[in-house]
DNA sequence: CTATTTGTCTATCGGTCGCTACAGAAAGAC
DNA sequence: GTCTTTCTGTAGCGACCGATAGACAAATAG
C-alpha cells in the first residue's frame, strides 16, 4: 500500500507563522477523527478494534497513538466532538424554543430525522456506543451524559412551571424521564431499522401527554 | 478447586426409569444455565467471555462446549429462558387485559418492577445484551424479537379498533412505536439507575396519550 | 552541511478470545 | 470383573486484542 510521503497535513496551533519543528504529520487529524468518530458510533467502543480504526482511518498504529493517545482517550473526544455536533440538536430545541414544550417537541421531530439520516449510522451515539462495554469508565462517562441530557430537560420544564407557562404541580422529574425515555427509545428503534415518518408519528404521540394549545 | 465427583445431575430426557448410559453430569443444566443467563443479562453477549461463564456456572469449558454447543447456541438458549420468564411480562399483560389500554398500562407498570428488580441486573435482556455486537446473528436475532414485541402490541391495539373499543381513526402502528419506545427507554433508565418510583412515574404520565376513561 | 525533533513503518509484545485434543474418571451393559 | 459410553480436567491451539520498541523518513534550527 503506498501512501503519501510528501506532507501537507494541517499545522496544529500554528499560529499562521510559526511551523512546529519536527517531521509534519501526514493526515488531517480532523478528518482522521471523523473517521473513527462513524466507526465508534456504527459499532461501538469495544467492537470498534484499533485494528478497525487504522484500516478506516487510513494511517498506522503508532500513527493514532501518537497523535491520539489511547483508544479510550481517541473514543473520549470522538464523545465531545459528537455532542458538539451530531448530539447538540437536543440542548439547541431546549436553549432557542420559547417554552419547554416547543423545545421538547421540536426535539423530538429532529431527533426523527437525525436519528434516520442515512448520511452515517443511525441512532444516537450517547445512548449505544457502550452498552455492552468491560471498560467501567467508558460506560459510566456516556451513562452520565445520558443522565445530564435528563437533568437538562427537567431544569427546563422547572423553567417554565417556575414562570406560570405549566401547571405548578407538575411532575417535572417525571416528565422529564418520559421525554428522555422517548428519545432512547426512538434511538434504538432506529437502530433497528424504523423509517424517520414512523419516529415522528410515535414523536407527535408522545407530546400528546403536554397541555394542550 | 475441589468440586464435586460423586455425580447427582439430573437426568435429561430420563422417563423416569432408564438413566443414560456413560458417566453422569455431575452439575445441574438448568442451574448453570440460569447462572449463564444472570451473566448475558448483566454483561451483554459479547462482553461476557467463555471463561466468564465457565468461572460462573461452576463448569469446565469442555463441559459447558459438550452440554451447549457453542458461545452463541448457549446464548440462544438463554434468550429462549428469559423470553419464558422474566420477558413475559408484556406478552402476560397483553392477552391477560380485557382492553389493549389496560395491557399496555399493566405493561408499563410491571416493566417498571421487573426491570429495577434488585434480585437480577436492571433492564431487559432482549433490549440491550447485543447492541454493541461484532456477531451480526446474534444482533440481528435480538432485534428481530424487538421488532416482534412491538408488532405484538399493534396487533393487540387493532383487535381493540376492530371491536370499537378504539376510535377507528386511531394510528395503531405509531401507538404501537410509541409504547415500545417508552419500554424500551425505562429499560435503558434502569441501567442508568433509575428507581422503580421513577420509572412508575415516567409510565403512568405516558398512559396520558390514551382515550381516558 | 549537521543536529534535533517529530512522524511513520515494520514487527512484535504479552494477554485474552473462542474453542478443542487428549487422557483419565465414572457410570451402565454384559 | 471387562467393554463401552459419556463426562471432566489439563493443557494448549490459532486468531485477535490493545499497545509499543526500534529503525527510518522528513521537517526545522543552527
Amino acid at each position: 500500500m503506498v501512501r503519501m510521503t510528501t506532507g501537507q497535513g494541517t499545522r496544529t496551533k500554528s499560529g499562521g507563522a510559526g511551523r512546529t519543528r519536527g517531521r509534519p504529520r501526514s493526515f488531517d487529524r480532523a478528518t482522521a477523527l471523523e473517521k473513527a468518530l462513524l466507526a465508534f458510533w456504527e459499532h461501538g467502543y469495544e467492537a470498534t478494534s484499533v485494528s478497525d480504526l487504522t484500516r478506516i482511518m487510513g494511517i498506522g498504529a503508532p500513527s493514532l497513538y501518537a497523535a491520539f493517545g489511547d483508544k479510550q482517550s481517541l473514543f473520549d473526544e470522538v464523545v465531545r466532538v459528537y455532542s458538539g455536533t451530531h448530539g447538540a440538536f437536543g440542548g439547541r430545541a431546549l436553549a432557542e424554543e420559547p417554552t419547554a414544550r416547543e423545545g421538547v417537541a421540536r426535539m423530538l421531530r429532529e431527533a426523527a430525522a437525525e436519528y434516520t439520516d442515512p448520511g452515517h449510522p443511525h441512532g444516537c451515539m450517547i445512548i449505544h456506543a457502550a452498552i455492552n462495554c468491560t471498560n467501567p469508565e467508558v460506560e459510566g462517562a456516556l451513562r452520565e451524559r445520558r443522565n445530564a441530557n435528563i437533568a437538562a430537560i427537567e431544569s427546563r420544564i422547572r423553567a417554565d412551571i417556575a414562570a406560570g407557562l405549566l401547571p405548578a404541580d407538575t411532575d417535572a422529574a417525571a416528565l422529564a424521564r418520559h421525554t428522555g425515555a422517548v428519545v432512547q427509545g426512538m434511538s434504538q428503534q432506529a437502530r433497528d431499522g424504523a423509517r424517520r415518518e414512523e419516529l415522528e408519528a410515535l414523536a407527535e404521540i408522545a407530546m400528546a401527554i403536554w397541555p394542550h394549545d
